[in-house]
DNA sequence: GTTATTTTTGAATCATTATTCATTTATATT
DNA sequence: AATATAAATGAATAATGATTCAAAAATAAC
C-alpha cells in the first residue's frame, strides 16, 4: 500500500490561488499550479475533476467560512444597526487581509462560475448579502436608517464599492491600506458626502 | 475593381458586443460573431487583427465617447460639486441606457484587457475617473464636502458601487431600473444611510 | 462584355492545453 | 524482503477554436 502524504489538496488549492491571481481563471495552466504545488500535471486529476472546480472549491471555502459569522451577527441583540454593518464589512475584509491574492481571484474570477456553474458556493454567497440586506431593513424599522432607501440597491452599491476597493488593495497595498479603506467605507456608509 | 458594402467594421463591432455579453470574451467564438455580423468567419480578419483587437475597439469608443463631456463638465462655471458629480453619474449610465450588453461588456471584460494589453482606451478611462476625483476635491476645497473623505478611496468606492449596479441592471431591468438606481445613488452619495 | 482589382469566402492549418492512462514508485502488511 | 495496493507520474491524446490563405465572387473602369 501506499497512502497520500500532506495534504495535496489544500497544496493544489493553495497553488491554484496563485496561479489564478496571476493569470486570471482562463489563461491559468493547470501544468503551472501543478508546478508550483510541486507535483504532477496529472496529480491534479486525482484531488479535483477539472479545472473549474478547483475554482469552485476557493469560493466554496470563501463563502462557508462567512455563513455562520454573519448569521451570527444578524441575531445579535447587543448591538444596533449600525454596528453590525460595521461588524459585516470587517468579516468580509478580514477573509482576505491574509491573501491578496484571493482577494484577485474573488473579484477577476467569481463571475465566471455565477454564470457556467450552478456551484455550491452561490447559496452561501447569496446568503452573505442577504444579510446586509436584514440588517438594513432592520436599520429602517427601528427609524435609525433613512427610509427613503431602496434596500436592495442600497445593499448591492454597498457591495460593489466594497469589491472595488479591495480590488484595488490587492493590487497596490500601499496605495490603498485595508485600514483606511475600511475606514472610510464605514464613514460614507453613514454620513455620505456632504459636509 | 470591388467596393466595400456596408459599414462591415461597424457590423462586427455590435455583433461581438453580443456575443460578448452572452458568453463573455473568453468563451466567446469568432465564428459566432461572423455569423451574427453576416458574413464569412474570414472576413472579421479584414477589419480587425484578432479577436482581442475587436474588444479594445468596443472601449475605445466607450471611453472616448465620454472624454469631451466629462472635461466640460468639470469647467463649467455655473454647478456646484455635488451637481457637477450628479451629471457625471448620468454621463455615465447614459451610455449604457440603449444597451444593456455593452454594460455586460464592460462589468466582465474590461478588466482582462487592462491586464494584458496597453490599449488606447486607458487612457480616456483613467481621465474620466480622475475628473470624478477632481471634482471632489473642488467640493472639499469649496467647503462644501467633507474634508475627511480620502477622495481616491471615495471615488473608487462610488465607481464600484455604480459599476456594479450597472451589471445587475444590465442581467435584469425590471428589479434594477435605471431611473430607480440613478435616483438612490445620488441620495447615498449625499446623505449617507443614517436618518 | 472583358479586364483588372479589391473584397469575400470558408475549409485547412496550427497552436494551445485540459485531460487521460499505461507505467512507475512508494509504503503498509505480511 | 516479498507482495499487494494505492499514489503519483508525465508523455500522449484529443478537442477546441483562432487565424491563414488559395480560390471565388463582385464590381469599377474601359
Amino acid at each position: 500500500m501506499r497512502t497520500k502524504e500532506g495534504n495535496k489538496a489544500k497544496t493544489i488549492i493553495d497553488a491554484a490561488i496563485e496561479v489564478f491571481a496571476a493569470d486570471g481563471f482562463h489563461n491559468a495552466k493547470i501544468s503551472q499550479i501543478a508546478q508550483i504545488a510541486g507535483i504532477a500535471t496529472g496529480s491534479i486529476y486525482l484531488y479535483y475533476p477539472n479545472k473549474e472546480s478547483i475554482l469552485s472549491k476557493i469560493f466554496e471555502q470563501v463563502w462557508s467560512s462567512l455563513a455562520l459569522p454573519a448569521d451570527d451577527l444578524l441575531a445579535r441583540k447587543d448591538m444596533n444597526p449600525i454596528e453590525k454593518l460595521e461588524n459585516l464589512i470587517d468579516l468580509f475584509f478580514d477573509i482576505f487581509t491574509e491573501d491578496p491574492n484571493l482577494a484577485k481571484v474573488f473579484v477577476n474570477d467569481q463571475e465566471h462560475l455565477m454564470k457556467t456553474n450552478s456551484s455550491a458556493f452561490i447559496h452561501n454567497y447569496e446568503n452573505f448579502l442577504d444579510t446586509g440586506e436584514k440588517i438594513v431593513l432592520e436599520g429602517i424599522k427601528s427609524q435609525c436608517f433613512n427610509p427613503n432607501i431602496d434596500i436592495k440597491i442600497f445593499r448591492n452599491f454597498f457591495f460593489g464599492g466594497i469589491r472595488h476597493l479591495l480590488h484595488l488593495w490587492a493590487r497596490d497595498h500601499k496605495a490603498f491600506p485595508l485600514n483606511v479603506v475600511r475606514q472610510n467605507v464605514k464613514f460614507i456608509l453613514k454620513k455620505g458626502i456632504l459636509e
